[in-house]
DNA sequence: TCGGTCTATATCGCTAGGCGATACAGATGT
DNA sequence: ACATCTGTATCGCCTAGCGATATAGACCGA
């Protein structure tokens, strides 16, 4: 079992690979770095904490630092001590939602969807092995920090990935498979490599996916694949709603046509 | 009249004061001038436009681009002409709303508070001359882009802003109008230093504003100020209902005890 | 097929930007 | 009072990375 809040990868290291690259700027990825140490946080950070983290200098950091609160991307918090990302990092969150062309289709269609569906919506962003949410419209129950922007789930075991994989080959879905840390959420987490096959066939048959508490307990999800001009899924729509009110059968029934629709209306294929 | 689009502030040019300070990072500056030349884009850009928009040198932006995008900040556009920015940027924002305890504080109360009131719900933090959404939670129809996180309104014409004017100093007050772009949104937007600070005085006393049409033709809205520890106004909890379906009056009457009783439940004063 | 004008990528030499080491100054705590 | 945090500041050396320039592929109209 792990918290749901420590679903995103780490920083992609520079080293390797891009170390080599002539073109590859240092300094802009220590300052994606230090920004980065955040993510490994869950309470304001001092100076050593974000060098040790970042594998940043402690002299670099402190000045990279002070640039950054300078900039607005980094603030101290005001119950004083620490420092936390600053609010400045917000201006980009809706750069890149307003530039995505794939979040400008869908927001239309998931408002139309979630007029029919009194339940919550969200459009998640294939990245890699995760999901990351890029629209969220909550219904009435919603269990706090998990309805955030920017929170990120993994693809094995969730209705979207799922959906995803289903509209992949099937040497990508292995690949999927092999590399996620299957580490269950819930007791009912699928993580066995056969299971999640089986899962994926399913979804390849029925047009959509669905877990149950796979990620949250009580919680049943729904998920259709959006698809890019290529055809290859780039991203879900997903419909989650409470096992308290709901059958899973019956809320399958009731509200998978719909959010098939309304995937194929945001695809480009 | 202006779009809303364009509520964000540029920014903030690392000359001047910057400059001098011996701590100041420019390659930290060049990144975000980078990543920020996209604030004042409405497509995916080239490089050439980046350069020119960012103030940085063209085989700078270059580098400084191919970076970002090795590191997942920026992304070519899937329709392929020109950059956009990456799905890493909402690890960060995830980052800041995880660790502002403010943001961390208000959730559970803004979910009671929504199931209370089924309207639209923001929580909104002010910084400078603006207010940043950082938490939404929609109600029924939506005007599309209006409700993405990161998007920004003055403080001089909405609700929020003024409740929030209504507990600094008169000074401060005078301040924020002499420095604020009062471009109006919509025929109702007040922009008179006279009309404002009169508002100003009635939020005082009632301890909510509200600001009808000032910013969406149609809408009513209601906002009351969270204070810091130190008593300072650090943000506010916004009501947005639709005048198809009530009355300013009645909308007000009706939910402005509710908002006030969340805001001071978040409140640190 | 040719120029013209975009795009992005690559090379290279010179220099100033910024790293690490080190020192300093407040807080907090035992 | 000492130890141990915190953040800030100084300085000399070296290399990271800037600007200028060249290359190369796309696309367009003639």
């Amino acid at each position: 079992m792990r918290s749901i809040l420590h679903a995103q990868d780490g920083v992609r290291q520079p080293s390797e690979e891009a170390e080599q690259d002539p073109l590859f700027v240092q300094a802009v990825a220590r300052t994606v770095q230090v920004l980065s140490a955040f993510h490994t946080a869950s309470k304001p950070m001092s100076l050593n904490e974000i060098a040790a983290a970042s594998g940043v200098g402690k002299s670099a950091t402190q000045r990279v630092v002070a640039t950054l609160r300078h900039l607005g991307y980094v603030e101290r918090d005001p119950d004083d001590n620490g420092y936390v990302p600053g609010i400045r990092l917000l201006d980009h969150t809706l750069d890149y939602l307003r530039l995505n062309p794939l979040v400008a289709r869908a927001s239309p269609v998931l408002l139309e969807l979630r007029r029919n569906v009194r339940e919550r919506i969200d459009l998640s962003l294939l990245d890699g092995l995760r999901l990351v949410y890029a629209a969220r419209m909550q219904s009435k129950r919603e269990t706090f920090f998990a309805t955030l922007v920017g929170h990120s789930v993994p693809v094995f075991c969730t209705s979207g990935g799922r959906a995803i994989m289903a509209a992949m080959s099937d040497e990508e879905v292995e690949e999927i498979i092999a590399k996620s840390d299957r580490r269950p959420f819930t007791a009912k987490t699928l993580i066995e490599p056969a299971a999640i096959r089986e899962k994926v066939l399913e979804a390849r048959e029925a047009g959509y996916a669905v877990a149950v508490e796979e990620v949250l307990p009580g919680e049943v999800a729904l998920g259709v694949a959006i698809r890019g001009p290529d055809g290859r899924p780039q991203a879900a729509v997903h419909v989650a709603g409470s096992l308290g009110e709901w059958e899973a059968e019956e809320f399958t029934r009731r509200f998978a046509p719909l959010a098939v629709e309304a995937a194929r209306a945001i695809s480009r294929f």
